[in-house]
RNA sequence: CGGGGCGUAGCGCAGCCUGGUAGCGCAUCUGCUUUGGGAGCAGAGGGUCGAGUGUUCGAAUCACUCCGCCCCGACCA
């Protein structure tokens, strides 16, 4: 993309309205716009963030057979009156009346819809398991929503869903999101650790939160600070013995949020040296809740002896669009955002630093033609200062940024900075693609 | 839902106390000069001062009502 055709209207002053520093930077990024209280346009440069978090998440559930599907954003009350959560769910639910009088509401999860869609289909335990998912835009009517897309009323989210015929095998399914969740983290270049949660209003007896550690975050964390030893790489997924176990390693380390606290038990179960006190921001929650739903909605399937027997699930959240600014709180520095490049949303930043120097500009042409199919370029190829170009390419984030100067270009050498060290490398222009392999992994 | 703050040009703000028909910086447009980290000079465009009602000869300014947004707390993905 070149920025002379991107839509991005970058702005050095810090808005008004923002006090969190991600709030702040995907407003003068240009990645967001606010529409109302908690409510938010996703503008070109933001929707491609969320779009490569989409992308990774979406590649990895595939990997392990869990399908997508998409459910509509409108539920019908009459589901959520079965499950007794039209009235518990009280105020943060938006409620809406159609034509016809019927009551609709926006949904705030999907439980109840998804329990219905499958229990017809799913008849025999031979069906099972299953594990479904759809990314959803999804609004809670929050009693304050703030801090831009982090504590917003109209959300991004992918939210999956299990099913089994008994505890043992939903067990496992539980497990299993357990390690992927991990897995999409770190493949997302976050280090988002799993806490023992409360279950709130979804309801069940088995959670997880998973935080990613920050000072603004609302969630007050306490952990063992050895569980970052843990590493799930070689974890065989087709082996339900090793799942388990390596979820139980997990739990052998105190780490609870404060709602499940228990300052004693910490301090008995933990070296103090590996005692960590800490605040995060809560980008993924996963339920076990059993029959919870499925006795409520009667969804039920034939088991090997052929009894009715009632579906056991789970369910398993990730709030994509709080996650864009969970990064950028945990990545920033006083230049604007520092993009980790799995979702930067560009992977290069390519600046010809004077349009009018033929040298630097027939190169610049040339490398982006011939290489913005094969890496993910933002060409700044527009005629104004380089303090600018570089300016903007920092404040956005851009991982990679390849200058093309004139005093370099003369003796075939470019620079290419990296944007989280600064660190400046001279490199000869035959030697780019060999730098980026050795460097980047690109 | 309790407490506090704010609403004036695309953005950030001053003006309000003490009423007299709106100003600064950034951004935008034009011209010239500059050109390796958000340039300089000269000029230009852009505002029913959140909305309504009232007081007044006259309201951005005073009073009342409403709306919107932000922050702190309680609550929550």
């Amino acid at each position: 993309m070149r920025t002379s055709k991107f839509y991005l209207f970058p702005v050095k002053e810090d808005p008004n309205d923002a006090s969190l520093v991600s709030h702040k930077l995907m407003l003068r990024s240009c990645m967001i716009r606010q529409s109302a209280a908690g409510i938010y346009t996703w503008l070109p440069l933001g929707l491609i963030v969320l779009k490569k978090i989409e992308a990774i998440i979406r590649k990895l559930h595939y990997e392990y057979d869990i399908q997508e599907l998409l459910m509509p954003t409108i539920q019908s009350a009459d589901l959520w009156k079965k499950s007794e959560r039209y009235s518990d769910y009280g105020k943060e639910m938006l409620r809406i009346v159609d034509r016809n009088k019927n009551e609709l509401l926006y949904g705030p999860t999907n439980e109840e819809l998804i329990t219905d869609v499958v229990s017809k289909d799913l008849q025999s335990y031979k069906d099972f398991p299953k594990i479904l998912y759809h990314i959803q835009w999804k609004f809670r009517d929050e009693v304050r929503p703030r801090f831009g897309v982090m504590r917003c009323r109209e959300f991004l989210m992918k939210d999956a869903y299990s099913f089994d015929i008994d505890f043992e095998n939903a067990y496992l399914s539980y497990c299993k999101m357990f390690l992927l969740y991990l897995k999409i983290f770190k493949k997302l270049g976050v280090k988002a650790l799993p806490f023992e949660a409360d279950t709130g209003p979804i309801g069940g007896s088995l959670s997880h939160e998973f935080i990613l550690e920050a000072s603004s975050g609302e969630s007050e964390i306490f952990y063992d600070n050895s569980i970052h030893d843990l590493n799930i790489d070689n974890v065989d997924f087709n082996n339900s013995s090793e799942i388990k176990d390596m979820v139980l390693n997990y739990s052998k380390y105190y780490s609870r949020t404060s709602e499940k606290h228990e300052e004693k038990v910490f301090q008995n179960s933990t070296n103090e040296k590996n005692i960590i006190r800490s605040r995060g921001i809560e980008v993924g929650h996963i339920f076990y809740f059993g029959k919870k739903y499925s006795e409520k909605l009667n969804s039920t399937f034939l088991n090997d002896k052929g009894k009715t027997n009632y579906i056991f699930s789970g369910s398993y959240g990730i709030g994509i669009s709080r996650l864009v600014a969970a990064i950028i709180e945990s990545s920033n520095d006083d230049k604007g955002i520092v993009w980790p490049i799995e979702v930067a949303p560009f992977q290069i930043g390519l600046v010809n630093v004077r349009k009018g120097d033929n040298l630097s500009t027939e190169f610049s042409e040339n490398f982006y033609k011939s290489n913005h199919g094969k890496y993910n370029i933002i060409y700044e190829d527009r005629d104004i200062r380089l303090g600018q170009k570089l300016n903007i390419m920092d404040l956005i984030g851009i991982p990679i940024q390849i200058i093309i100067g004139e005093k370099n270009i003369v003796n075939n050498y470019i620079e290419i900075k990296d944007r989280k060290s600064g660190k400046v490398s001279l490199v000869s222009k035959d030697k780019i693609e060999v730098f980026l392999k050795k460097e980047y992994e690109l």
